[in-house]
DNA sequence: CTCAGTGCAAAAGCTTTGCATAATA
DNA sequence: TATTATGCAAAGCTTTTGCACTGAG
């Protein structure tokens, strides 16, 4: 956060993890980027916080990046609406979205729903649950909708 | 579902009420499809179908009915995945999803969990459940994963 | 030195919009 | 008859892909 020289290390960890992938300034930009913000961004977000320092970075390296921080495990991609896909990182601690239909705010929680799923849910017995996504109204657009 | 006669007179019922639509050949036929169908189906499914008996339609208007279904309440449009929008008939029961990451495939469940949610989490306090969508893999790809 | 990664531009979805025509109320 | 809805075609957006060049290992 603070240790400016701490962090390309740590996304070279992280990347080199993976077994393959090479470590590029573009990569370890994008992934320093996503860490900054803590919560959910798209690749057009991404591409311009990420430009500011590498002008010449092109929106189809954010894009394939942020296809391969997928699928090595170190983004989650979530789906709040319907024109962009939204990234965050992967947290080790449980926690999901409520998402309003009305005005398209996002409110993350943390209260750990995995355990009364799985419990209660015959069909979630043998799924491995990594977020949650509950739609509705929040409280101001509630109101306006009456 | 058999009585042919009765679904327009339904149809033209769940248009009437919302006071100014107009009920159209087009209209009526896309809820009838969607009735039809239990579960989701995105607009091109829609289109597809309802073509079948109107071959004139277009997408357009498929996208326009669904946008007004769902405005109207009729419908509610779900994102499961990145590519499309998905839309199904909005039930007086609460049900929700789980949605495999690894294969797409999508479960429905019927278990109640407004209340729980409600009760344990502070943000969710004032917040109007409508639907929730639960993400991670199915016990068929957890194996694969291995 | 090699092969994976990048930038650029073009293509490929899905969805929306403009406009003249058709149909509802 | 006055609007609203439709069909068609074109445009708009986000995302993906092809290809030659660059750079990491």
């Amino acid at each position: 956060m603070n240790n400016q020289t701490s962090l390309p290390k740590n996304n070279h960890m992280a990347l080199k993890v993976t077994g393959g992938a090479r470590v590029t300034n573009q990569r370890t930009l994008i992934l320093k980027v996503i860490r900054h913000r803590q919560g959910h961004l798209d690749a057009d977000e991404v591409y311009r916080l990420a430009r500011k320092k590498q002008p010449r970075l092109s929106l189809s390296t954010v894009y394939r990046t942020l296809q391969l921080f997928k699928e090595l495990g170190l983004v989650e991609e979530l789906h709040f609406d319907e024109a962009h896909h939204h990234y965050e990182l992967k947290l080790p601690s449980e926690h999901h979205h409520l998402v309003c239909l009305g005005c398209g705010r996002v409110i993350e929680f943390r209260y750990p729903l995995t355990r009364y799923i799985k419990r209660n849910v015959a069909e979630a017995k043998d799924f491995e649950v990594i977020s949650a996504e509950i739609r509705g109204y929040c409280s101001k657009c509630r109101q306006e909708r009456k």
